[in-house]
Parts: structure tokens; C-alpha cells; sequence
DNA sequence: AATTTTGCTTGCATATTGCAAGTGCAAATA
DNA sequence: TATTTGCACTTGCAATATGCAAGCAAAATT
């Protein structure tokens, strides 16, 4: 589990304290942009976390309230992750993420169009895909 | 040192793979916002990063290119290290984990100044930032 | 010439990560 | 109803990374 204890009150050290690591961000991605939303999903993401890596996040993830645990409407046996609004509101910065990484590496076609989109009017690209996710928790 | 293999070719991935520690981006950020561009003055920062991360920290920023080492006008003793195009580019993410930073912690009066600022015009901010920090690269 | 400053490196204890195997409960199958 | 499978984890342990303190060489200062 990574750590409590604030190094600063520094904004960006704060939120480093919290997402500082090479994992939290992927389950933030993967909540945003694939339909992933339980255990097994996340597990089955390319970068192959292992899962007590996993656990531990999302353990840390809810108690910073950025997720959220709930039952899954198909079974009991499954769980429901999904984004808070604080969560949500981590939208731009994993679109600047995404922005940077496009331009200094090099990106899977499949990802091209999301990109393109997000280059042809990001604040648009910003204020839509919000609205959609946060009407996916009101729901 | 952070690992070199990349675990697939998200952009995201990709560029956790780089910043995805609690460190790398608080050298960034003393590099864009404070006057910070010496191994003395990293060390000077609130929050105390170890000498051989920070060590570490920079030769994996340098070998991927965000930074470079140059000779200090001063003396031959001191080493200055300055952002490339590369790590200006970066300018955006950091101002966005300003900003969720902000949203969701604490943050000291002396900050906020700036955080005004960037709300008050995150486009301008951003782009009359970028050339500064070019300029001082440039000249 | 001696001391201090600067930018590191080294050694070692502790913490975090990664991997593999295992557990408990729900649900599907036989 | 018994058994197997799926799902969400936990546990143990080896490998790696971090944090702390001390040390070190070259340059600058006294």
C-alpha cells in the first residue's frame, strides 16, 4: 500500500502521494475509457498487474475516495468499481497524459481515433466525455 | 532507477512507465516553477528527496530525454540542469494535477496566486509559460 | 594550505513489488 | 444435491526500489 503521510502541502505533491506509482493511473484509464468495472477487468488489462498489486490500489483508490466499491447488478459474486466525481474529475490530467504520451511515443492505431478527437477540440472532448461518465454513477 | 521495458504501448502506460513515481514530477515541477536548476537546489526542496534518488531521478529524466545537464555560467563546480522541448511539453499535466490538486487538498496561501491565475485563464497561462520556460532555453 | 561547497556514490536496513499458489463464497453445471 | 467453475481477493516469499547516513573527489573560498 502506498504511504499516508503528506511529504508537503504542495498541490502537486499531494496528488503525487496518491497517484504517484506505476499502476493507479491504468485503473483510472481503464475505468474511463473500456468498460472495465470489476476485479477480472482490470486484471485483464495489457499491462498484466499482478493482483495483489491490484487489490492494494483499489484499496487505496477507495479510501482516497477516487472509486467506489458497490454490488454488481448481474451477480453477487462480482463487485462494481466505479469513478467518484473526484475521480471523474481526474479527466483532464489523464487526457494530458494521453496527449504527451501520443506525441513522444509511439501509438497503436486503435487509440488514434480517441486522440484525434481529443487534438480536434479537447475542451469539448473534455466536457463531453465528463458528462457521460458522470451520468453513468447518476443512473 | 525506474525500469526501461515498457508493459504495452498505451500512451498512458508509456508515460507512467517515465513519471510514474512520487519524484520525478516534483523535479519538473521545481524546474518550471521555482528557480531550482542544481543538484543543491532539488535537495533544497520541501520535501527532502533522498540524495541518491534524486541521483537516480535525473539520469533517468536526462536519458529520456525531459531534461539535460549543462555547465553552470557560475562555476565549475555546480551543474545546470534545464527542461527540454520535451519536458516544457509537460507543462500542461502539471498544471492539471495543480488544479486537481487544489480542488481536493489543502493549499498554502502562497500558491495560490498562481492557481488564480491559471483558473482565471488556463489556456493563456499555459501558453505565455511555455514560451518563458522556451526562452530560457533558447537564450 | 586548509576548509567548505557541490555533485554525486556507496553500504545497508526497510519498504514495495512481482510472482505463484491458495482461500472462501457465489453461481453454474452435472 | 454434489461438484466444478468463476470471481475477488489473501498469503508467502524472492527480487527490486527506497530511505538514511556516511563518504568522496573536484572546484571554490578562506
Amino acid at each position: 500500500m502506498p504511504d499516508q503521510k503528506k511529504r508537503s502541502d504542495c498541490p502537486v505533491s499531494c496528488t503525487l502521494d496518491v497517484f504517484g506509482d506505476k499502476w493507479s493511473l491504468l485503473i483510472i484509464r481503464d475505468l474511463m475509457f473500456t468498460k472495465s468495472c470489476t476485479y477480472g477487468d482490470f486484471q485483464k488489462s495489457e499491462e498484466k498487474i499482478a493482483t495483489n498489486i491490484l487489490a492494494s490500489r483499489l484499496k487505496a483508490l477507495e479510501e482516497n475516495g477516487v472509486i467506489r466499491k458497490s454490488q454488481h447488478p448481474e451477480s453477487k459474486a462480482k463487485v462494481l468499481y466505479t469513478l467518484t466525481e473526484k475521480g471523474i474529475d481526474l479527466l483532464p490530467l489523464i487526457v494530458e497524459i494521453n496527449l504527451w504520451g501520443d506525441k513522444y511515443f509511439e501509438i497503436p492505431k486503435q487509440l488514434e481515433a480517441v486522440i484525434t478527437e481529443i487534438k480536434e477540440d479537447k475542451p469539448g472532448f473534455i466536457s463531453r466525455k465528463m458528462s457521460e461518465l458522470k451520468d453513468s454513477i447518476t443512473v
